[in-house]
DNA sequence: TTCTTTTTTAGACATTTGTCTAGTAGATAG
DNA sequence: CTATCTACTAGACAAATGTCTAAAAAAGAA
């Protein structure tokens, strides 16, 4: 059983509705360093990460700087594309292999007009994500480098774990170099 | 006449509609320096500014850091405290004297449930929201102090003019002196 | 295992940015 | 007009962070 299935259960859909709402979706298998979404082209899609882990980054002075890492059971997309209709800015490719439930912005307009819950969950969706991309937004600006990696040691201890740490580093805005200091300094 | 109705007569809103909407708005006045949200204080309230300029900041080691400036005919929140009706991390006050049409959660909430397309609008502003506030954390991990200082002069000089450059700073996530820096050396 | 590649650490030095402080200019109040 | 306050600039120095480089450690492949 998918886990996006699990997830709208979860969320109260039952019958036609979850039914059609998982039609809407298709599976998708990646191997590592499969893309996903690709710099420079739009992106229609919006995932639900069932397995591995996938890394949002953009391409600066030949460098990856890393924005993001999406884990199992979360949406997830490369949002300026997605919604606006523009080239991403930024890639999406696999660490692991992984797939991801996806749908597109076609069926995702058709499940919106069709089912009016699913207006609410979509309402709910994008809520949940200005939250977090505020919060993280605030981090960056208030926080400093080491208050940042301290705060994601205890927010996020799965990324520790499995995300090579020059992945880490550009998403705490810095570079391995100093994510090194930071580590030995702190240990 | 209102902006706010100006604003939701393009967007397209007639009749009975609008003045449902018009009505669940209630105007308030400030005058400089007073607060619209303060920090500790759970902020029920989105709003849309009629006049003046209104700055978000959160207090740091004694210091106001600016997050963001909300000028003329655009909507505001304290987005956290608002959609998940925490307390607020930051401040909001009137820069100059100005008023703001202000809706409150629960009318939202109404409005959302009596005029279908009341939702769709609000998903409309939920998106640019994000679009928006993802397009600036981006700016904060890619582009270097200077590099936002020069985007800010192209996107919004209106700031320049009018905001005191010490809140231009924390925008920017940079000191004062900094900032002074930045631009003697790129006159 | 052994070889190869990737990841992580860290020294030496450069650059960026912050802190503290003071001075100047402009605004505002009395 | 004078005094006071605020905004802005800038010098001197300190701290934070980046660049370049090399080596050790860990992970993967043969």
């Amino acid at each position: 059983m998918l886990k996006v299935e699990k997830y709208f259960e979860a969320v109260g859909f039952t019958g036609d509705d979850l039914e059609k709402i998982l039609n809407a979706f298709e599976l998708k298998k990646f191997k590592k360093n499969d893309f996903v979404v690709e710099e420079g082209k739009t992106s229609r899609y919006l995932g639900f990460v069932e397995t591995g882990m996938f890394q949002y980054y953009i391409v600066k002075d030949g460098e990856e700087r890393t924005n993001y890492v999406s884990i199992e059971n979360t949406f997830f997309a490369s949002v300026l594309s997605f919604i606006s209709e523009t080239p991403s800015l930024e890639n999406v490719k696999a660490l692991v292999d992984g797939s991801i439930s996806m749908i597109s912005k076609t069926n995702l307009k058709m499940l919106l007009n069709e089912i009016p819950a699913f207006k609410d969950f979509y309402i709910g969706l994008l809520e949940a994500s200005l939250c977090g991309i505020d919060a993280s937004r605030y981090d960056l600006i208030v926080l400093t480098a080491e208050q940042r990696y301290e705060k994601m040691i205890i927010n996020e201890p799965h990324l520790l774990q499995q995300i090579p740490l020059q992945h880490l580093a550009s998403m705490l805005a810095i570079t391995p170099r100093h994510l090194s200091r930071i580590r030995s300094k702190i240990r």
